[in-house]
DNA sequence: TACTTTTATGAAAGCGCTTTCATAAAGCGA
DNA sequence: TCGCTTTATGAAAGCGCTTTCATAAAAGTA
């Protein structure tokens, strides 16, 4: 009892006095009953008495037992665990997706393993193949490099769940968010303030998120008859870096523009920076959207008017799909449509 | 052969064709020698000849052989895991130290297994009996709430690492960084410009690292003679919003200042904000000091001028020293000192 | 050459759990 | 009540690896 103030396994796990680790033979000598019992109770395999159950139960918290994972994974074929293949540790839009996976994760029982793939089709593949040889009982890919057919051969092997696209194979589930609508959100918001020539920063044309986007602007654009013009769209990388040299890009090319769409917050940033090097102003001179909300584009300097993208409800479901897929359910998880959040960073402008 | 392409143990773990999985006996076979043989081989435990070393590494290649995880840490007793605790996966600031983390311990074939405290005692308790649960070789905290009995307890049991404070004792290393010092030359700048009336928006006093930071202030306004204003410090808690909340309370209070600096970026931004609220400008009204010089912090505007804190690397240290740790080594390593990063958010003011 | 000591290698015993497989007990219809 | 199926439980066989322990061969000693 007095091991109870650290709360658990703390006081319990490879303590050699008190005759050693906790095992489940340990568990089944002090319930009298054997270890097969004892995994059945314990994994809900097969009908066991209430008696022998309640007399495991009580030998369980006594012995403050806890299955060895290990030992777990080697007879049983499970690891409990979830590979999470992520772009960037340390990017601020998944580090929201990866507590949703945590979150949804935990109280299964399940601990996520995170690599990161660093934007590259070859990382990313050994992260995969590092997550493949621990054995892991699924894998969460967000977003990525990979080409769809990779990812089929992966879900032969393991459950996969992708965010980010949508392509449909025995094994394999995708979450897609609706990147086309969001960006033609953004960009409607721009025209129904008068905005007629507005700029794109646009993601890699690798990624299909970032191809959505300015499809979804183009949508717009036509929508609205205003002709599409090539030299508005300036490619970034999802980098503020990125952003302060695409706004230099469209100066330097003799661009007129009223606004600014960017295809991320953190470009959106970027472009900020870059117009006021320029001595322009948001949203007096510019007005400016991004894309993602992410938490601190509350707080920019104007705060920005975005497009949210919720990630960590993509983590939390993504984490749900990959269990009901380990489950042999057809996970159904949607992806909350886009919604534009209107902040400071835009004005009306006078037609 | 042509499995070659997809790069490594994606084409081998689990095929059922071929005569299902690879292990170590199956390699035995295929070298003419005994699984312990293999075994020590892989490993380097014992001396084997030239001859069978050959034919082994040509059987593993070969069959593409990767060991089983799982029943290498039942039967040896390691996982080739470490847990790391961190306090918000999603912050910008720990993203850093965990990409640190990984880039150090996946060469050495570990791999690092997150989950997050939250900032909070009872949480990072439960953080550490998961970890301990599943077995972790060692342990990395980034700073966090435990107290220093609890971790020195941890540490009986495996060797651990933890950041943010320093405290000696058998199993556990600590690796602190200069707060006081960081919170010294920020405030010294800030003195330097001719600023005497500085605000300071500390952390959470529970931190080490907050009162440091604050220490480092008042040791700044000590050497030069300005006398320490109880009320010019409120009290934020590292988040953005409790920086826009402390510049409030500030000015509610009254209180008469040029200058702010922050215990770190996120509460910097807050304020940054919190000034515009109030129609007061960075810098050419209130100088601003962050800390931390978070990656975003560049792209604030103005940018901001911070002092470095190397996350990065703290991760990568952290991580080698706990494999030094695990080898039965002294771990020496210590974090860089902290940098003054001079950008646009202070001014020099007139006296 | 006959002996002991060292060395490379294989056989086998686990690591802690899950999961057949077998079995004794229980339930059931007639 | 008897023979039948059904059910709860235990014994035991692995899961794939590491690590004693034992042993045959090699090396060293006198």
């Amino acid at each position: 009892m007095k091991n109870k103030s650290t709360g658990g396994v703390l006081s319990r796990v490879a303590t050699k006095k008190d005759g050693g680790v906790v095992t489940i033979e340990r568990v089944a000598d002090e319930a009298g009953v054997s270890p097969s019992t004892v995994s059945r109770i314990l994994n809900g395999t097969a009908v066991v008495s209430a008696a022998k159950k309640a007399a495991v139960d009580q030998a369980v918290a006594k012995l403050g037992f806890v299955p060895n994972p290990m030992a777990r994974g080697l007879a049983g074929g499970r690891t409990l665990s979830i590979g999470v293949v992520t772009q960037a540790i340390d990017s601020p839009f998944y580090g929201a997706s990866l507590r949703g996976i945590e979150d949804a994760l935990d109280p299964a029982g399940y601990s996520p393993l995170f690599v990161s793939g660093h934007w590259d089709a070859p990382t990313e593949s050994r992260c995969i193949d590092i997550l493949l040889s621990r054995r892991v009982d699924g894998i969460i890919v967000l977003t990525g490099r990979l080409t769809d057919v990779a990812l089929k051969s992966v879900a032969k092997r393991v459950p996969v769940v992708v965010t980010g696209r949508s392509i449909k194979a025995p094994g394999l589930f995708s979450l897609d968010f609706e990147n086309f609508e969001g960006g033609q959100l953004a960009t409607r918001h721009l025209i129904e303030n008068g905005h007629r020539k507005i700029a794109f920063i646009s993601g890699d044309p690798r990624h299909p998120d970032a191809v959505q986007r300015l499809m979804g602007y183009r949508a717009a654009l036509e929508q609205a008859g205003i002709p599409f013009k090539p030299k508005l769209v300036v490619q970034g990388e999802y980098s503020e870096a990125s952003g302060v040299q695409a706004v230099a890009t469209l100066i330097a090319n003799g661009q007129n523009f009223t606004a600014i769409f960017a295809a991320n917050d953190q470009m959106a940033i970027g472009a900020a920076h870059g117009l006021q090097r320029h001595a322009l102003r948001v949203p007096d001179d510019v007005s400016l959207v991004g894309f993602d909300d992410q938490p601190t584009s509350l707080y920019a300097l104007p705060p920005l008017t975005t497009v949210h993208q919720p990630a960590y409800e993509i983590g939390r479901l993504a984490a749900e799909a990959v269990l009901q897929l380990l489950d042999g359910g057809k996970p159904q998880q949607t992806v909350p449509p886009p919604r534009l959040i209107v902040r400071d960073s835009c004005r009306r402008v006078k037609t």
